[in-house]
DNA sequence: TATATTTAAGACAGTGTAGTCTTAATTTGG
DNA sequence: CCAAATTAAGACTACACTGTCTTAAATATA
């Protein structure tokens, strides 16, 4: 698994709200049961993303979350490294500590390639990009159909 | 991290081996205290390449493990298909279950491009390649330097 | 044949990720 | 002010991955 499943939740709960913005909060449990999470789990995940500044949260009724910035300021890099962290960016293919240019493992250039090819692809895409292919109504965020 | 630990450490192990190849086995013990891994783990490690075929085990004195094949015609592929298996290579960037080309994810044309580059490299590269890298004395295969 | 060497096999423990549950704090609306 | 709704926080459990240890089996050699 490239990303965690932490990680993944997380993007998913990202463009699930990307593609419902209205200004207003999304509660998390509306969001857990469109796309089939556990609550608890979830709300764990979006404590992260609210503590890194990527989410608004907001209590009580009519409360829940909802993105700090334009779906169109996030990418998704932006998300796997407040979850993750950067290690998919910059460790060693086969997990050294120390590998670096002038003491390289024998992967190490064809690596830095695909590591600088997977963070691009991250950076690229926005909330907004692929919020946009969702409502297009032929990629899906969960593995059943998302409803409103 | 993208390969599993155990993995890392077998590819570690089989390059150790490729760059040692003399025809005869190499022990285990040696393996792991040259390249600082657990002597007991390692043992569990090169277990699984003997069981799927990639090396062969002897024991008793001067016993050890070797390529099954040339180092010519081992992949890195290989070695990582069979620990970690394939996943890497199929899974959704978004973790979903059912991501197809009829039912992607909004990620699913980049993300596959992406699975192909990272097994094609690894597709590409045989135990013979970077063995002649490490040989060449520039390439390190343990945050250590490794002596015969 | 006896002993030392080495891998095989499996039990077991440690650690981190994933997931559940309970209680507290905040906010709205009656 | 009170009750309901909602996130925050933290304790707790489950499981997989990592790592250790012990015993068994195989092999070479003296």
């Amino acid at each position: 698994m490239i990303l965690s499943k932490t990680c993944d939740y997380g993007l998913r709960a990202a463009l699930y709200i990307a593609t419902h913005e209205r200004e207003h909060f999304v509660s998390i449990r509306r969001i857990s049961e469109k796309l089939q999470i556990s609550f608890h789990f979830l709300t764990k995940i979006l404590q992260i993303l609210t503590e890194k500044g990527i989410m608004i949260s907001f209590r009580g009724p009519n409360g829940g979350v909802k993105l700090a910035r334009k779906a169109e300021e996030i990418t998704l890099l932006d998300i796997i490294l407040a979850i993750d962290g950067p290690g998919l960016f910059t460790d060693c293919a086969l997990g050294l500590e120390k590998c670096w240019e002038g003491h390289p493992c024998p992967l190490h250039q064809e690596w830095k390639q695909i590591r600088t090819d997977l963070k691009n692809i991250f950076q690229s895409k926005t909330l907004a990009d692929l919020a946009f292919r969702i409502k297009s109504d032929t990629f899906r965020i969960s593995d059943l159909a998302v409803t409103t």
